[in-house]
DNA sequence: CCAGATCAGTGTAAGACTCTCACAGTTTAC
DNA sequence: GTAAACTGTGAGAGTCTTACACTGATCTGG
């Protein structure tokens, strides 16, 4: 039972995240660090997804008993948290502003989605509330100032960074899962019959004509024209201040 | 082990969702039916989390033990897609079109909003690829509609969709864990420092400013405001066909 | 038409996991 | 030297899943 959260009101793991280290004590010193043990819960999941890092796994990546981990973290929730900001990391540098609020906005979106593509288990960690821990803000950031340098007022940033960040997220969701060929056909011919029966003209369509779901060869163009509604729409309430 | 699966290309409880029911066979009739069960964990879900629906429980409700539960559903997984579609329910009688688009986007959105705060266990739910189950289908069906009565054509219509419900899922994220104004208080005053040392000038003017988090008194604010760029990027595809 | 082989539904039991807590031993700082 | 903290051992209450025996209903062969 770890007793050394200063500010208890804080969700969850948001005080380790940011790096507090509570004043020297008496016992001996530890052997390892949080940092560490994240970093060991990282490679676990990237390796064999999110049901990989468990805490003997992380433990004995380690180098210590699944118990040892409670002197560093009061639960596995509090972990979680601190996998998830890790999982995430620093934006790329490349993502800086160009000065152009589109390219900017296009960038951050692909490099969400690259994200979350390449750590899948991203996407099953379980999110609630605003994201409060340094990585995870750091991209927040940046498209704040995208949305900005577009133009968009106060009141509209948050609606754009739910927009923009929805938008990719759910993305990421539809193409985590590429389907085979033979997939997508059985999905297709499986589906159109219930889909007649239930009136779904507008997704039998979709079916019929392809589009639905998305094959894993047309990612790059289902972005870009998923981003189009999306400008747009920074677009729109940036105008009318 | 389940050998039922008649079509085995199909992603796990596809085929169930849809109601496939084998031709009789030859043993005793189930004494129960998956609808049952998948009933019952929705029931043990809604009281108290998804983690609450688990094999022992779901069987203790049903009355049967946690074995047989296999003899309906393959695994876990499958169940869990059964309760996914189960959760969504059936798209609100209202949700209907109103012959307005921003109408109906406007109340589709909030539709799901809601549906997500009054069953926060459905953001639990891992998911990927595309919607197949009936519901989860019916609801896109409606959003589609919507989208074309804006003028929307084919090409942007998987956007406009992804867009629209990943913000309302992003939406309906940022508003489950509802902060007491005493955590509010709390991440702030934790917040500030960290964010202007990191240069994060957006974040800071957002925190300072009090829009960021949201509160719980605001959902309905913060909903309207985020909505305004959405509604915008549907009407800026829809223009230019 | 009836007997019996065949398979499905169920219960009991057990395996390999998970997260968490309690206790004793050891090490460090006050 | 005392008090506190780190670590290991042990255990408990869960989870999902598989294997085996038993009962019961259907289909097949005579």
């Amino acid at each position: 039972m770890l007793d050394r959260d200063t500010t208890p009101e804080l969700p969850p793991g948001t005080a380790l995240a940011w790096g507090a280290t509570p004043p020297p004590r008496r016992g001996p010193k530890p052997a390892h660090t949080v940092a560490q043990i994240v970093a060991a819960a990282v490679e676990l999941a990237d390796a064999d997804g999110l049901a990989n890092a468990s805490l003997p796994n992380i433990a004995h990546e380690v180098g210590v008993t699944t118990n040892a981990l409670y002197r560093y973290v009061s639960s596995k929730e509090e972990l979680t948290v601190l996998l998830a900001d890790a999982g995430w990391g620093p934006p790329p540098a490349g993502l800086a502003s160009s000065g152009d609020w589109r390219s900017d906005v296009r960038r951050w979106t692909r490099a969400v989605v690259e994200r979350l593509l390449s750590r899948t288990w991203l996407l099953d960690l379980p999110m609630r509330g605003d994201p409060v821990t340094p990585h995870r803000l750091a991209w927040t950031e940046l498209l704040l100032r995208a949305c900005a340098l577009a133009g968009v007022g106060e009141e509209h940033l948050p609606g754009c960074v739910t927009m923009v960040s929805g938008f990719a997220h759910a993305t990421a969701v539809r193409l985590a899962t590429p389907a085979t060929p033979a997939e997508t056909a059985a999905v297709r011919d499986h589906l159109a019959p219930h889909l007649d029966r239930a009136g779904s003209v507008r997704l039998a369509a979709l079916v019929a004509g392809g589009r639905y779901p998305a094959t894993a060869e047309d990612h790059d163009a289902f972005f870009a024209a998923g981003l189009e509604p999306v400008l747009a729409g920074v677009a729109g309430v940036a105008g009318r201040e």
